[in-house]
RNA sequence: GGCCCUAUCGUCUAUCGGUUAGGACAUCGGCUUUUCAUGCCGGUAAGCGGAGUUCGACUCUCCGUAGGGUCACCA
């Protein structure tokens, strides 16, 4: 830290859609720097470009941060003492500090038309040269009335060198520095110009931004200088590789909607966590972070440079720990959604089962027709395949009466106290003779929860009602 | 093509000049379990290549190589 001025950083998405892992990671750096630091954090929203706009973007935005627990001190709905939140109703900054530049000569109107520049251009890449527009720079005079673009005049072509809180010293040619669009002429702002006037009126003090904008940097920085602008500290972040290859993760490449994830039943907070360590840190040997573990233990020096690939499978190992975390009341609330078909009752009883065989709570959606169906639906089952190996129909069905006396006695309060008395008969019997007949009795599955847990789940009434029925069956 | 960034197990990473290069996911094997799942124990597996600096380089420098970014009236 440079100085001891509060911390503000802020999230300034475009509403073009919905948010992907890396817009969100993005955001949840901002957020936890601020939150550390006891700053300031600010959702504001870049929409500049009303083409690329779509509807319905901003609230998904605002659901997408508040689902992780992202939350902000000024933004777009809550308004605050930098209002307005929204580039489109800051159009006057804009205009205040272009007619700045103007007057110090370091803005000039377009001349040309936009077919012209898109000539000049294709004929750099054509010549596999970059394309700078500088070079075609006309001496003009044209006062600038908002109908054609203002562009920025570089003040100086030279190379630059700065500091990034995470990559250290940056440099760049001269070729990164270009007159580039400050105001386009439906008269918005471009990001380039815009979000270095919101920052400095907003009192930003570390922008927090992928690696694509080191490129253009030094756009900025000759921008700040003149405009006299401190400014802020620069936090590169790096890149979210797609899982498949070497590409940078986009919406293209298969970049989930976040709210995908919620909609499958993954924790907010198993997101959170998968998210800040994907390009970042503390260097223990702890990975299983609840927010506020991430907040304290945030820091600039641990991000990292180089791009990590997104992994869901590490996604799903995290959201199954952190599921593990959760108390049994706030599993039970989970998953019930998933499992809408279940009384309460076998639920309740159900909840540790659940956990143990799913890593998020989407996944029952699959699952629990084929794993938990039994528990409210009756199985049919042959009288044969409830036979264990070669033992015969009489031991089945002898164990099976002696077992239901068992059950018939005893509490049936937890698996437990099941187990417990049914297992000594077992142990005397075979246990194969006596709990293969009573799972398939059951369940009718030959892979499933154990015995003592699945009577506990239907309870004293259901469990003898199976092994009745089954030994009815036997005996015919 | 110019400019720029990056480089440790398959994947995510620790190491901030001296380590048997540690952990996690995945994978494989074992134990527990009548079965499945969970749980526990263990194994396989890494410093891109080449020069230099240094008593000593994964770590610092340079050159390659590979991957990525960028060169918009998009952000």
């Amino acid at each position: 830290m440079p100085n001891n001025k509060k911390v503000v950083t802020r999230f300034a998405p475009s509403p073009t859609g919905f948010m992907h892992v890396g817009g969100v990671r993005t955001a949840l750096y901002a957020w936890a720097w601020a939150r550390k630091n006891n700053g300031t954090f600010i959702l504001r929203i870049e929409d500049t470009d009303k083409a690329r706009e779509v509807e319905g973007s901003i609230p998904h935005i605002i659901e997408s941060l508040k689902w992780l627990g992202i939350n902000w001190d000024e933004g777009v709905d809550i308004g605050g003492e930098h209002a307005p939140y929204l580039q489109s109703e800051r159009l006057d900054s804009y205009q205040k500090y272009a007619k700045i530049l103007i007057e110090k000569g370091y803005a000039y109107t377009d001349p040309y038309t936009e077919e012209e520049v898109s000539a000049f251009r294709a004929q750099a890449e054509l010549e596999k040269r970059a394309f700078l527009y500088r070079e075609h720079r006309l001496e003009t005079t044209e006062i600038w009335d908002g109908k054609k673009p203002l562009r920025f005049k570089v003040p100086e072509i030279k190379s630059y060198k700065w500091n990034d809180a995470v990559r250290g010293e940056l440099t760049a040619g001269e070729e990164a520095l270009d007159d580039f669009i400050l105001i386009k002429s439906d008269g918005y702002p471009t990001y380039n110009f815009a979000h270095i006037i919101d920052d400095l009126e907003m009192g930003v003090t570390h922008v927090m931004r992928a690696d694509e904008f080191i490129a253009s940097t030094p756009k900025f920085l000759s921008l700040y200088e003149a405009l006299d602008i401190v400014p802020p500290v620069f936090v590169t972040l790096p890149p979210i590789l797609s899982p498949e290859g070497n590409k940078k993760l986009g919406k293209r490449d298969g970049a989930k909607d976040i709210l995908e994830y919620k909609k499958e039943g993954y924790l907010p907070e198993a997101m959170f966590n998968f998210l800040a360590f994907l390009g970042w840190n503390p260097g223990g040997e702890q990975e299983i972070m609840s927010p506020m573990e991430i907040v304290e233990h945030f820091s600039l020096e641990h991000i990292h440079s180089s791009g990590a690939m997104l992994n869901e499978e590490k996604l799903l190992w995290m959201n199954k720990e952190h599921m593990k975390k959760k108390s049994y009341e706030e599993q039970l609330v989970g998953i019930k959604p998933y499992m809408t078909e279940y009384s309460d009752e076998i639920l309740e009883r159900l909840v540790p089962t659940i956990i143990d065989r799913i890593n998020f709570y989407g996944e029952l959606h699959t699952i629990k027709d084929i794993e938990f169906g039994f528990f409210i639906k009756r199985p049919q089952i042959e009288r044969e395949r409830v036979l264990f190996k070669d033992d015969g129909v009489d031991v089945a069905s002898n164990n099976l009466e002696n077992v239901k006396n068992i059950l018939k006695d005893i509490d049936f309060s937890s698996a437990d106290i099941i187990k417990q008395a049914i297992m000594p008969y077992a142990e005397k019997e075979g246990k194969g003779n006596v709990l293969w007949p009573l799972r398939m009795t059951l369940s009718g599955q030959e892979k499933s929860v154990d015995p003592f847990t699945i009577c506990f789940v239907l309870g004293k009434e259901e469990s003898i009602i199976r092994i009745d029925e089954m030994l009815k069956k036997l005996d015919s």
